[in-house]
DNA sequence: GTCTATACCAGGATAGAC
DNA sequence: GTCTATCCTGGTATAGAC
């Protein structure tokens, strides 16, 4: 049968799944054989060199990554001059849900637990969060520039918003025991954009 | 020799460094035994049950939780009625500072690549976090209380803080690539602070 | 309490038939 | 392209002497 293609994909999807479960070095080739439904581990060796291999392909080929792109210039330079107050609830609401796709949240698993130590995720990873901050960080100074935001350092905003990402996804995933105090989806991100807007201090009328 | 303490020690540390830079599963009894000097694994096995029971011992034995009730009841309830300006930079310098610290440094990578699958793990990080996030929505409630801070849902509060936090052990010790933007420690704080209080919003003068 | 030696098994990877 | 069989390394863990 050449139905190679197939075979690989399904091969690599196996693996993403075996790997987010158990990591990286517990995950075995031969329990991805099963996994995949294939009769023979060796199989795996005609598709990819070596273990590492199979990450390194996961990371590469199913990264989200080439989702972010989806916008087209035209489109981004619209979303640069819309105020914070709409920008940030779409973004938040935007990459909370892609959590709840499947092979996003296997992947993230992987990001955060091998990230530490494989360079190579980290590294992925990092072109993320680097594309993100300068987003971020972008749309934050063309803000100011429209005089809709005090002159402030972005750095630190970007940062402090990528947090409450973070933050959410842990609580949520990784963390279930801190989910029962974890406030609803919409008021969380109504929330969240209400504090970086105005703060929580006492308002000043 | 009847130094049975500083022994089961020096293994508790050997293998505190180990998992931290191999995780877990690629850290083997050999390297760890290795790393505290001693000619054999075997000995390991007189003081530890088996592997996993090292890791137990670790998350049990040299978390940082024990640091924590530093402050007693009549310190805890003067911080509590501290304004925000002051609280979340104290907040803030304290737990970055405990980065700094190598042990606390390695048992965060450990905490971090290990919680998503090791439930034990995650048990341990959860109880830190639950406390911390208690007393964080305590002293915001209590703020509020007197009038400082606007009424909100500090949960989301709560969680956000954490997220700064998090964001910068990340950006800094894992995903060292963001490390050249990532502002002065200080600016950091400072900035923080003000949005938290103030947000970012155009000052309503 | 610390060592040497070793049993034992699992996992990564290859050879080679079909 | 897919399989069976197998090699080999290295890891966990134990036995037992000192």
């Amino acid at each position: 049968m050449v139905e190679a293609i197939n075979r690989r994909q399904s091969i690599l999807e196996a693996a993403l799944r075996v790997f987010s479960v158990h990591g990286f070095h517990k995950a075995s080739i031969k329990l991805i054989a099963k996994e995949a439904n294939i009769k023979s581990s060796a199989l795996i060796y005609h598709y990819f060199a070596d273990k590492k291999d199979v990450l390194t392909a996961i990371i590469h080929e199913l990264s989200p990554a080439k989702d972010l792109p989806l916008l087209n210039d035209e489109q981004m330079s619209q979303l640069m001059d819309l105020p914070l107050e709409q920008v940030l609830p779409l973004l938040l609401e935007r990459i909370i849900a892609m959590q709840d796709d499947p092979t996003i949240e296997q992947l993230l698993r992987i990001y955060f637990s091998e990230a530490v130590r494989t360079p190579e995720v980290a590294d992925a990873v990092g072109d993320l969060q680097m594309l993100g901050l300068g987003l971020l960080t972008k749309y934050l100074n063309r803000q100011i520039e429209l005089g809709r935001l005090r002159s402030h350092n972005v750095q630190v905003t970007a940062r402090a918003i990528v947090g409450t990402i973070l933050v959410y996804f842990m609580t949520g995933k990784v963390f279930q025991r801190l989910s029962e105090s974890l406030p609803e989806r919409e008021v969380y991100i109504e929330e969240i954009t209400k504090i970086f807007l105005d703060g929580v201090g006492k308002e000043r009328s």
